[in-house]
RNA sequence: UGGGGAGUCGCCAAGUGGUAAGGCAACGGACUUUGACUCCGUUAUUCGUAGGUUCGAUCCCUACCUCCCCAGCCA
């Protein structure tokens, strides 16, 4: 894709400003994940314009994570947000903790109270709540909004030594509890958990708030753009108090963009999470999961992702991406890339009779038509065959190119064939075809005395590798009843497993080799579930297709 | 009926005073040893609505409508 067909947005229109009129002079941003979960789709448009657009003006990115509660996050989900951020192909400035700033945020809490912007409140968390008001009454004071700059102090720091328990005191910033924006009626600044946090284990029994820390952390590495999510908007202005009230050297500024969504995809960690734990899909990185582990698992590309990414824009306006929109990223990606050879996923056996017993033809095939880079390959021909069993009807509907008992059809890099009987077995299906070849026909003989109009793909019995696909669908049902439950959403046929036959040259192939298999889509080897005598291909994204059966 | 945002083609998304980019999807047609790819063509006299300012408005002003977000000791 051309830059010039990619939309600029308004953040880059910010960046330039912000550079030209001197606010700053290195563009320096930052990707902040809480690891609570597995990134996915929606992530990769986060991770991708930060360091994208931070790398665009020469200026760099951090990896940080926002781990400042300690009950819900784990190592195992830190180190798998590493590996998809290298994956995607990112390399950031300064991987950091949120954690790592523990000590000054504690600091700067003291400061507040000093300043008398921040007091310890015993109210308890429904209390608070209430307190708070609604959306249309005021707040009214806490009692213990008046404490003390000295009982505040002293009772912030026995909050720190651990001598309060859960829930029983929150340090709260002094702003405003009528203020129309509800994030200003005091917000909760620290509170007390006695948790064990996954890198500083038990050192502390309080933990900053999002609204506190993350202003900070932004501050403290210097980053100039703090770019977020658009329910963060109404946020800002307390962003902007605590980057004032803390009096911090460095002034970030806060800009909110829309995050992704795209048709028939969870995009919400909490019920990706769900899938997981009832057993709905395998695991994280199931080929099914839309997060970035499952797609590459699946066979999607960083580049197609990144692509895709800078397609569909940075812009306010909640939207929803058509799925259709990252699939044609993928084929677009995989399309010079992927040796193109054949697969039979629903085989049917077809006796060439006509062709003589126990010989076999090694053909001349080019592995991908598009590329000549890619070169040549010999697949073999001979007496028996499969085709599709899609590739055979016996009562076809209009325009069916395909074969039919009297039809004739090429068969790819081959010869054209015709069908001459049907073998049925008892229940009446279709079990086998005896054909006839026309030995004038073969692929680049220039043979051009009859056409015919269906192509099929072919794998020879004798050299036939067996193997598995994996047919996916939409995770989501395409329409689902109002008001129901995720579970209740979930396409009970969001995978297909099949058994059959892949051409000899693919006999060993390696986990993420990706191949396009004629007239099916594009496949990616499975790591998980193939074995040593077996390779599992999972569909990555079917061809685009005009009929359709 | 508090505050904060957003409304430009079916879906994304530029443009922001000079007369509507691009991508995806769709639909025609050409080509074709993948019903793929590629190529050509079609698809907003119109930018949520109604007024106003202006020679001229999607862009400025006014009013209205619709949608999203906010009352976690989550992020």
């Amino acid at each position: 894709m051309d830059e010039q067909h990619v939309s600029s947005n308004f953040i880059r229109t910010i960046i330039q400003d912000d550079l030209a009129n001197g606010r700053v002079q290195d563009v320096y941003t930052r990707f902040p994940p809480e690891p609570n979960g597995y990134l996915h789709i929606g992530h990769a448009k986060a991770v991708c314009l930060n360091f994208e657009i931070a790398d665009e003006f020469g200026g760099k990115t951090n990896l940080r994570f926002d781990d400042t509660n300690p009950t819900k996050e784990e190592d195992e989900y830190v180190n798998a947000i590493q590996e998809d951020v290298r994956w995607l192909g990112f390399s950031w400035d300064k991987l950091c903790f949120a954690s790592d700033y523990f000590a000054t945020m504690y600091d700067k809490a003291v400061l507040l109270i000093q300043k008398g912007l921040a007091y310890v409140c015993d109210l308890t968390a429904e209390q608070i709540r209430q307190g708070r008001g609604s959306l249309t009454t005021p707040g009214v004071d806490s009692p213990y909004r008046n404490r003390t700059v000295e009982e505040n102090l002293d009772l912030f720091a026995r909050m720190k030594n651990g001598e309060f328990a859960d829930g029983s005191k929150v340090l709260r910033a002094k702003i405003d509890m009528a203020s129309p924006n509800i994030n200003l009626r005091d917000p909760v600044l620290y509170r007390i958990a006695h948790a064990a946090h996954h890198r500083t284990g038990t050192t502390w029994s309080i933990y900053p708030m999002y609204d506190y820390a993350h202003p900070l952390e932004d501050a403290l590495e210097g980053i100039s753009h703090s770019l977020c999510t658009l329910e963060f908007e109404d946020h800002r202005p307390l962003y902007d108090w605590v980057i004032e009230a803390c009096e911090m050297v460095s002034r970030p500024r806060q800009y909110e963009f829309a995050r992704l969504n795209i048709t028939h995809t969870i995009m919400s960690k909490r019920n990706l999470k769900q899938l997981v734990d009832e057993g709905v899909v395998e695991s994280w990185d199931d080929p099914r999961m839309p997060t970035l582990s499952g797609l590459r698992r699946r066979g999607y590309t960083p580049e197609s992702i990144r692509q895709f990414a800078k397609a569909i824009g940075i812009a306010k306006s909640n939207s929803t991406v058509d799925h259709q929109m990252l699939e044609y990223f993928v084929r677009e990606d995989l399309k010079l890339k992927a040796l193109r050879t054949m697969a039979i996923v629903r085989p049917l056996k077809v006796v060439i009779t006509n062709w003589e017993e126990g010989s076999i033809e090694w053909l001349d095939a080019e592995n991908n038509a598009e590329n000549e880079a890619l070169g040549m390959r010999k697949i073999p021909f001979g007496r028996e065959i499969y085709i599709e069993q899609d590739d055979f009807m016996e009562n076809p509907p209009p325009k069916y190119f395909r074969l039919t008992k009297g039809a004739e059809v090429r068969l790819k890099h081959a010869y054209f064939i015709r069908c001459e009987d049907v073998i049925k077995n008892e229940a009446g299906e279709v079990v086998e075809l005896h054909c006839t070849y026309d030995p004038l026909t073969k692929s680049g003989s220039g043979f051009s005395a009859r056409k015919v109009k269906g192509t099929l793909h072919f794998v020879s019995c004798e050299y036939a590798v067996p193997a598995e696909f994996r047919m996916f669908e939409s995770l989501l049902l395409e329409e689902s009843p109002a008001g129901s439950t995720l579970l209740e959403q979930v396409n009970p046929h969001s995978m297909e497993v099949l058994s059959g036959y892949v051409e000899p040259g693919l006999q060993h192939v390696q986990p993420y080799d990706k191949f396009q298999f004629f007239r099916h889509g594009y496949f990616s080897v499975d790591p998980k579930w193939s074995t040593n005598d077996r390779a599992v291909f999972n569909l990555v994204v079917s061809l685009k297709s005009s009929f359709q059966l």
